[in-house]
RNA sequence: GGAGAGGUGCCAGAGCUGGUUGAAUGGGACGGUCUCGAAAACCGUUGAGCGGGUAACCGCUCCGAGGGUUCGAAUCCCUCCCUCUCCGCCA
């Protein structure tokens, strides 16, 4: 949620960060409905301050025994102006509630101009490719062989778009997990383990809602979601909370599978495990100063990288450019690792700052000194990493010659000494 | 799932026969007096959101959430959520 009164006093910057997005929103409609409102609003606080003043003159009266029948018969009708305009007040706060909440967080000064993915500038590499065979097997194929991966079991059991891992499949699956949480303990970020369905709230507050509700799956009976992202729990934690200034910086990283119903991407990434229903995540999640959070993203980032460079895994960092960047995010770095079976980058970290985009709508805020007034926190987060495209890099990147692959040093002490996988 | 108890300010805890109660009292925290300093004691301060105003300030709302009754509700009624105790069920 942005500042309503940053909308009102300055529209065209609002209008400027929203077109960047390449989102519809109408500015001049927002500020419309919200002068109705403030209207609305002085109406109903005069006719309750006149109500207030007559509860204290008949409360007045009666305690010395006088008649107080005129003035309850007169508010009568004050009583029920308050109600109507009170019920129009209501139904106006809700449409601008609204449409509040479908409005876009503003990018950074900083975040280059772009109308999508091709505008991402890369802003940093890392790590050589190495030289690959002739005509490198893509992971699926490598996770068939090995008896790894049972695309089929996972079709069978939910259906397309979910996978079944096997054997030395799923120890990797285990050992990645651990190997990614104890990275990130090391690093100073307090491990927790989170519920995987979230209510309504925490998913208005981090954002998925209302903009992306065809994208998550929904227990209609209890009105729970399944969490696309660890963000959603970790970030609510302290949902409508006030922090202590000394409690910031804070940041957790925690592990949780994410469900997407991956709604709008039909036809992409149609076959192996680079676009699924259900899969494996470690995250970060930050609350920073306002001051620092922008220094904060780049240490997240950093972070995520440093996992990489424990797997030596090739990657590259880029950018998003106002138009790929996500509906709550103010500048965001993607991580991209080389598959060279599929011949694609894949994305395999995000790491965001919101500024106070997420705070403003779960209510999280701080309280500098003793008796300051509360203000909104700042929100990070970044992926370390998704699990099922590292996976994926991994299988084709080290796959050698004679048809195996060859596990990270880093990782075998994790993986009970096994130094390849092979059939 | 069944029975009962309860959800009030930073915490504890009154109020709940409806009427200056945003809320007693205690604790904590902060400021001050005292002291060489500290403790104790004493005095004072101590919630958030919204609207109006350059500001000082003024007003409105909030006692789990949402409705209702009433001139007026923390106080009465209804629905929902959550916590605790007991029973049942269960990994």
């Amino acid at each position: 949620m942005l500042d309503r009164k940053l909308v009102r006093k300055d529209p065209e910057r609002v209008r400027k960060g929203i077109a960047g997005k390449h989102v519809d929103f109408d500015v001049d409609a927002f500020l419309a409905k919200d002068e109705e409102m403030r209207d609305l609003i002085q109406e109903t606080e005069k006719l309750k301050a006149e109500r207030n003043d007559a509860s204290h003159e008949i409360s007045r009266l009666k305690k010395e025994k006088k008649d107080a029948a005129p003035i309850i018969a007169g508010m009568k009708a004050t009583s029920i102006r308050i109600r109507e305009v009170d019920e129009a007040l209501k139904s106006i706060s809700e449409e601008i509630d609204n449409l509040a909440l479908a409005m876009p967080n503003l990018p950074h000064e900083s975040v280059p101009y772009g109308k999508g993915a091709e505008d991402n500038p890369v802003v940093k590499s890392w790590g050589e490719i190495p030289e690959m065979p002739e005509k490198p097997l893509s992971h699926w194929e490598i996770g068939e062989k090995l008896g790894i991966l049972d695309l089929a079991a996972g079709a069978k059991v939910s259906g397309r778009g979910f996978v079944v891992m096997r054997g030395d499949g799923a120890l990797l699956t285990r050992a990645l997990i651990n190997l990614f949480l104890d990275i990130h303990r090391k690093q100073g970020y307090e491990e927790l383990w989170v519920p995987f369905m979230v209510n309504r709230a925490s998913m208005v507050g981090t954002g998925q809602l209302p903009k992306m509700a065809d994208d998550m799956y929904h227990c209609e009976r209890d009105d729970f979601f399944l969490i696309p992202t660890a963000e959603v729990p970790v970030t609510n934690m302290y949902r409508d909370t006030i922090l202590e200034g000394d409690m910031l910086p804070m940041k957790f990283t925690a592990y949780t599978p994410c469900f997407r119903r991956e709604a709008g991407s039909y036809g992409q990434d149609t076959r192996g495990m680079t676009r699924v229903h259900q899969f494996d995540k470690v995250e970060m999640v930050r609350y920073a100063l306002p001051e620092n959070s922008y220094s904060d993203l780049e240490v997240l980032l950093g972070d995520a990288c440093e996992v990489l460079e424990v797997l030596d895994i090739p990657y590259r960092v880029i950018e998003l450019c106002t138009g790929d960047l996500s509906f709550a995010a103010a500048k965001c770095y993607d991580i991209e690792t080389w598959a060279p079976g599929v011949e694609k980058w894949l994305e395999v970290s995000s790491c965001s700052n919101f500024e106070d985009f997420q705070a403003r709508r779960a209510g999280i805020k701080l309280r500098r000194e003793k008796r300051a007034k509360p203000e909104f926190v700042h929100t990070l987060n970044g992926s370390g990493l998704a699990l099922p495209r590292v996976i994926a890099t991994i299988l084709e990147m080290n796959q050698t010659p004679t048809g195996k692959v060859r596990i990270p040093s880093a990782l075998i002490p994790f993986m009970g000494g096994i130094e390849y996988l092979e059939a």
